[in-house]
DNA sequence: CGCTGCCTTGATCTTCTTCAAAACGTGTGG
DNA sequence: CCACACGTTTTGAAGAAGATCAAGGCAGCG
């Protein structure tokens, strides 16, 4: 019930059009599904990748649009969204340092599923299409752990349905903000603080409401003392409570 | 506006507890993912899977168990389900021959994220997991294979995010008999036949609905000459319509 | 200091769920 | 072959949850 209100986030991200080309083959290293390379290899596969830098809110790209290349996030948190006729969008996912995104389909023809927007300042790696499918090829453990990640998001994907087809968007909002908090959240004098901006409109596209029906919830559980929040921050506060209010 | 109220779905599927093992090789030259090796090596992976037949509604395995095993439906209908604290249950997909369900990872100690169901007489393939993975490493084609399957099912299952999150269950219901005709649709004299045994519960389950909801739904659809339908199966009329009706 | 965009809160309205009861079909056993 | 019994489907009426509409407040920034 405190009042501290003024943003705890600090965004220390790259500039915008800056990535550092140095720094490109530390983060190929840290990506999932590279880390079973060995170092000369990974080498290679750097040289196959292209960088660029994306200012907060620019498109990366278009759903509907065709769809050439993969990506990895460098630096910054990109989000993925789906839009719909009554200009409602829904957010799949919200991507950190190391996750991909972007087409893995070798079929020629095939377009965007999905929009790309950075939501910080970014730095993105790209590679084609092909360039990508010649490295799953060449090495097998890669392919492997790919696969293994497009499953873990495909289970999650499905456990949205679940929630969002069964349960009240109190709950849903709930199981939003842990997730959230298991993802980006570090501790800070203000609680468990989520490391992105995010405003209310993002949660409700987040968890398949409206702003307001977010802001709603988010008012009343900063009431009961589980949050912390402002203007495109939260902390949580009261993990425990959260778990138990989502009923997981 | 007919009053043609008969089922008129012919079951034609194994009785339970009979797979033929003769038919086993043909089967797993259908599956997607196996198409791509030659006989000889077809003919030693056959040999890792074993066969167990189920009867309508008979449980294959239940969310929350160990997982030790990948499945395959050599015949019959198998649909995959979350349950809810409220006792509604989810349907996230309903399987046909060749496709493949169960678990992926490699990880020991992973738990059934799903129910599985036989949703009529099915006859099943397993095979054990550390088995499987034997296949996958030594056939990169294999993996591929199953990679690329992965990706569309997430993708199905975003798409689905998109439709409870954004639109009317008029419109989700619409949309799911249009992906039913297109997977189980055989033309008949009735329209458009979807061959599985579908009561409204389950259309609701895979909609995002309740029983009634989808009911007076259906009803509406009916009237406005769309579909034929009776206990336990539908038939598309109008697909076109029905198309206009989901905006797509 | 005022502008812009985000957040909050209230009031109303729509959609869908819930509860209830009746009608129907399908398979069964007489 | 008919009648009964069961589970499915339909329909109505009431209620709840959340969306929509509207207005005001607040933070951060130029």
């Amino acid at each position: 019930m405190t009042e501290r209100r003024k943003t705890p986030i600090e965004l220390k991200h790259v500039p915008a059009h800056m990535c550092s080309t140095d720094l490109r083959l530390e983060i190929l290293s840290r990506v999932p599904f590279f880390a079973v390379l060995p170092p000369h290899d990974l080498a290679k596969v750097n040289q196959r990748f292209h960088e660029k830098g994306f200012s907060a809110e620019e498109y990366i790209y278009y759903e509907g649009d065709p769809a050439f290349s993969l990506f990895v996030v460098a630096d910054g948190r990109v989000k993925l969204i789906r839009h719909t006729v009554s200009g409602k969008d829904v957010m799949l996912d919200l991507l950190t340092p190391g996750e991909f995104f972007g087409s893995l389909s070798h079929l020629e023809q095939e377009l965007n599923a999905e929009t790309a927007q950075a939501q910080t300042n970014a730095c993105i790696l790209t590679i084609e299409k092909s360039e990508f499918h010649k490295i799953l090829d060449s090495f097998p453990g890669v392919a492997m752990a790919v696969l293994e990640i497009t499953s873990r998001r495909l289970n999650a994907a499905q456990e949205m349905i679940r929630q969002i087809s069964a349960y009240s968007v109190e709950k849903r909002l709930a199981f939003t903000l842990l997730r959230l908090a298991d993802k980006f959240g570090k501790n800070s004098d203000v609680g468990l603080l989520i490391e992105v901006p995010l405003s209310r409109d993002d949660l409700a596209q987040m968890t398949g409401t409206t702003t307001e029906s977010a802001s709603r919830v988010l008012s009343q559980f900063h009431k009961q003392g589980l949050i912390e929040s402002g203007r495109q921050w939260i902390a949580v506060t009261d993990r425990l409570a959260l778990e138990r209010l989502a009923g997981d």
